[in-house]
DNA sequence: CGGATTTGACCCGCGC
DNA sequence: GCGCGGGTCAAATCCG
């Protein structure tokens, strides 16, 4: 394929799988907008979109990880050689539009497991990272509530989580959409718990989680320094519970006011389910990042589109099959 | 009044 | 060891 290995990742083809798979959810819904077929694309690609090292750049920053290139980010060779990803890492790209011609253009990163030794893994590093937070603030409870002994137990229990190993971080799933609002709606309740100034940017970084007791997504979102017309959406974790909106009659939300909006994250955020639920269920089933690619990247005209609330391995039944030789 | 947001403080990992 | 930056907490405040 000589130059080419770089076009093996036929994002547009895979977001077109996408299309159907999202239009039939919001047909079937509640009179949401039919009028979502896959629209042309204005871009030629996630490669035109993301010109500049910097917009990897961006993009890395979002997944905490280290690639600056598209063939970092990308390319499988960049992996063999630098080895940025662990082998139960996957990475998707894509980009899309709506019928306003706002444009999604998104990467996710999907991590396994993580207790392998941490080597130098930047992934790696960026999963403890993550989790570190996650355990700094469980630890910060402890001490505070220290005296009482009313939830004592749990709470040792965490502590002897904590301290026995690392925890494996949640998958993520980042994306970019155009948008000229921070807070993308996508169906689910978020709760703001913090936000922070982001360094070389003139746009703050905030902090929400998911409000349903029990579930733990959270997501960041941010704007681009570069462009400020893109937002950078981050979720991190998988929800425990169905969509709100499907249920609080919302779904006129969707259909309404910021359909132009909704649909991009809203979609991305289905994706990125897919793909958590996908790398929970199925631990030993990706057989690697290479695999996952290819496998992606396969001209695989007999993909069906399933219903909506199908996992992607029933998309893409070959993603999750063990590698053939 | 209850839930969401704001915002300064705090913790922690990491690089120097 | 120290400072910086990211992430979170929680009291204060806002708002419907």
């Amino acid at each position: 394929m000589s130059g080419d290995n770089k076009e093996f990742f036929h994002y547009e083809s895979f977001f077109d799988h996408n299309y159907p798979f999202f239009s039939q959810h919001s047909g079937g819904g509640s009179g949401d907008p039919q009028g979502f077929e896959a629209p042309p694309l204005p871009y030629g690609g996630f490669t035109e979109y993301l010109q500049s090292s910097a917009d990897y750049g961006m993009l890395s920053k979002a997944f905490d990880l280290s690639f600056s290139t598209k063939e970092e980010a990308f390319g499988v060779p960049a992996l063999g050689k630098e080895k940025k990803l662990e082998s139960e890492d996957a990475v998707i790209a894509g980009v899309s539009t709506n019928e306003n011609s706002s444009v999604m253009a998104g990467v996710g990163v999907m991590s396994v497991t993580a207790n392998s030794s941490p080597s130098s893994s930047s992934v790696e590093v960026a999963g403890e990272e993550d989790y570190g937070a996650c355990e700094k603030d469980r630890k910060k409870n402890e001490e505070a509530g220290e005296e009482e002994n009313g939830g004592e137990k749990d709470k040792n229990i965490t502590k002897q989580k904590k301290k026995g190993e690392k925890r494996q971080r949640e998958p993520r799933f980042a994306f970019m959409t155009k948008s000229e609002v921070d807070h993308l709606e996508d169906g689910y309740r978020w709760r703001k718990y913090g936000q922070k100034a982001v360094k070389n940017s003139n746009y703050p970084r905030s902090y929400y989680r998911c409000t349903t007791q029990k579930c733990t997504v959270k997501k960041r979102v941010e704007r681009s320094h570069q462009d400020p017309s893109i937002v950078i959406t981050t979720y991190e974790g998988q929800h425990t519970h169905h969509c709100p909106a499907n249920v609080r009659g919302s779904s006129h939300l969707l259909a309404n006011q910021s359909s132009a909006m909704a649909m991009p994250s809203f979609r991305a955020e289905l994706f990125g389910r897919q793909l958590t639920q996908l790398g929970l269920a199925n631990p030993s089933a990706s057989s690697g990042y290479g695999n996952f690619l290819q496998n992606l990247a396969a001209p695989s005209q007999q993909l069906q589109i399933p219903y909506y609330g199908a996992l992607l391995q029933d998309i893409m039944p070959s993603f999750v099959k063990s590698s053939q030789p």
